[in-house]
DNA sequence: CTGTGTTCCTGTTCGC
DNA sequence: TGCGAACAGGAACACA
């Protein structure tokens, strides 16, 4: 479930149960996900005091009281969910079939479980030192924080100058702009009606100057984001927040998986249309967005 | 360097 | 109802 507005309403979720709490055992159900667990994880992880969790692009990290960081990405399909150490006291309503990709449980001190369910198993866990993450290659690269200052009108026209690539596929490079994916960039697009198809450097004057469309782009983004996290993000399927709640942003795309409807931006009389861009699918409305 | 395509894996949905 | 194909929120990697 996993873009920026999902990864961060995870964090706020998991921080009450971990921030400053002990991990009392780590249960690991298997190896690997995307990639080998780390060596000795689940016992470099027992007796850890969890100083603070953060959010970086889509990840998050917990930083531990050893100088060590545990870093975890979702994925397409990983979830968090908290359950009771309380062995009648079960999982919640529909019980048993999340329990089948259960990867990683983590038991609290304080009597809970964190459990890490991920289905298709693109979602990953690091151990790193701390002081280190911003040298490791996950972090080097990465771009700026969407919700942050950096990502402004100034920043776009110098990114996407000379560049022959559709901006839809600029927009999802986390080494320029780290947390966006495929729903939101679709989103962003259209409320700065912006075609994805278009060349990012079709956005920029020869000069270097910021087009106006490009100028509407930078609070597009800002926007789409703010009201998907106030929301609790987006719950494709069944995707639950961490206390079972659903996030409810998905009742208010406006392009993404709406295909064939109409168009709603107020005037407009096109129709949202899905093309592939890259291998993934993209919507937007071909007439108001250009 | 730039841009595009493939791949990892499982589950769900859609069309016949 | 059954069955295969298409598709799914990500990102690393291969290749032209």
């Amino acid at each position: 479930m996993p873009e920026l507005p999902e990864v961060e309403t995870v964090r706020r979720g998991l921080a009450p149960a971990l921030v400053g709490a002990t991990i009392a055992l780590v249960e690991l159900r298997r190896h690997d996900l995307r990639l080998p667990f780390p060596e000795r994880f689940a016992a470099r992880l027992q007796g850890r005091r969890i100083l603070e969790l953060r959010r970086r692009a889509k990840y998050l990290i917990a930083d531990l009281d050893d100088a060590q960081s545990l870093i975890m990405h979702l994925g397409m399909s990983g979830s968090f969910r908290i359950d009771d150490e309380t062995p009648g006291a079960f999982r919640r309503e529909n019980g048993k079939k999340s329990a089948a990709h259960d990867h990683v449980v983590f038991h609290i001190d304080h009597g809970k479980r964190i459990v890490y369910n991920d289905p298709r198993r693109f979602g990953c866990m690091l151990l790193v030192a701390t002081d280190e993450i911003g040298a490791d290659k996950r972090f080097r690269d990465l771009g700026v924080e969407p919700l942050s200052d950096a990502l402004d009108v100034p920043f776009l026209a110098g990114a996407f100058q000379g560049r022959a690539a559709p901006v839809k596929a600029l927009l999802l490079d986390q080494r320029l702009i780290a947390g966006l994916g495929n729903i939101y960039v679709c989103e962003a697009l259209h409320r700065a009606h912006i075609s994805p198809l278009r060349a990012a450097g079709s956005l920029v004057t020869a000069g270097g100057r910021p087009k106006a469309p490009l100028a509407r782009l930078p609070q597009a983004i800002k926007d789409v984001l703010s009201d998907a996290l106030r929301a609790g993000g987006s719950s494709l399927r069944d995707h639950r927040q961490i206390d079972g709640s659903l996030g409810y942003f998905q009742h208010s795309f406006r392009v993404y998986g709406r295909e064939g409807a109409a168009c709603p931006t107020p005037g407009c009389k096109g129709t949202i249309a899905r093309v592939v861009q890259s291998g993934r699918s993209t919507f937007y409305c071909p007439a108001c967005q250009r």
